[in-house]
DNA sequence: TCAAGTTCATAACATTGTTATAGACCGGGC
DNA sequence: GCCCGGTCTATAACAATGTTATGAACTTGA
């Protein structure tokens, strides 16, 4: 039975794909979380968590157009579903900004 | 072998060594992140974690004073290694700001 | 219809997170 | 001294998350 909270990389992939919006598969989800956080993350990895996200209800897909311009197999598009995604976001943010808070100076530069 | 980055609790639980300093043990860590968070955390989970943090380098222990004014076994207290957990946390920091730059705004109030 | 490119999909595995349980240690009454 | 209850450490088993290896489905274009 997986947890109520978020892991750490389901909390980054969902940020990456309301980041996307409309143009979220695993591709260049993994390949737009790896240009933000120097992070590298293979198609796969994010397919696997995309995936979970959307047998926990937090994400839908659906897929793409049948007959595309281009070669490959049909891509599989997600999108947040606001009403389960949004407040497991909000906690895990409100959680890290009481973690951190006041604790930043230590850090030094950069 | 362990991953470079760190797991969300693993950072979290750095954090509330930062936090509470010198008084850094199983229990008080476990209470405090919870107060902060509104996450249980069991005292032997922070165990866990703070032992699993000390292999690594990111933090040292020492066991508090043999003949202590209370009743109980002697307290394991932690300390962070600037040095090996500080590039950790910035890494980590850095890359949850630039994962919600601009994305505040679409999560509502609260 | 075949070769090549793209993406999905599954399954096995590694790491992290969590709980259950027990035992070490200490002070205080008696 | 000896049990009692409380505090905390410690281990080991387990559950969930994160990751990689591998392969096959699908499409285009020659």
């Amino acid at each position: 039975m997986p947890r109520s909270r978020l892991g750490e990389l389901e909390e980054q992939i969902l940020l990456t794909v309301l980041r996307l919006g409309g143009e979220s598969y695993a591709v260049p989800v993994a390949r737009e979380l790896g240009r933000l956080t120097a992070r590298e993350v293979s198609p796969a990895t994010a397919y696997m968590v995309l995936r979970r996200l959307e047998g926990r209800g937090l994400l839908v897909s659906s897929v793409g157009t049948p007959a595309p311009e281009r070669g490959g197999r049909p891509r599989r598009f997600y999108r947040v579903v606001d009403e389960q995604a949004l407040p497991a976001l909000r906690e895990s943010r409100n959680a890290m900004l009481a973690l951190w808070d006041g604790l930043e100076a230590r850090l030094g530069p950069s």
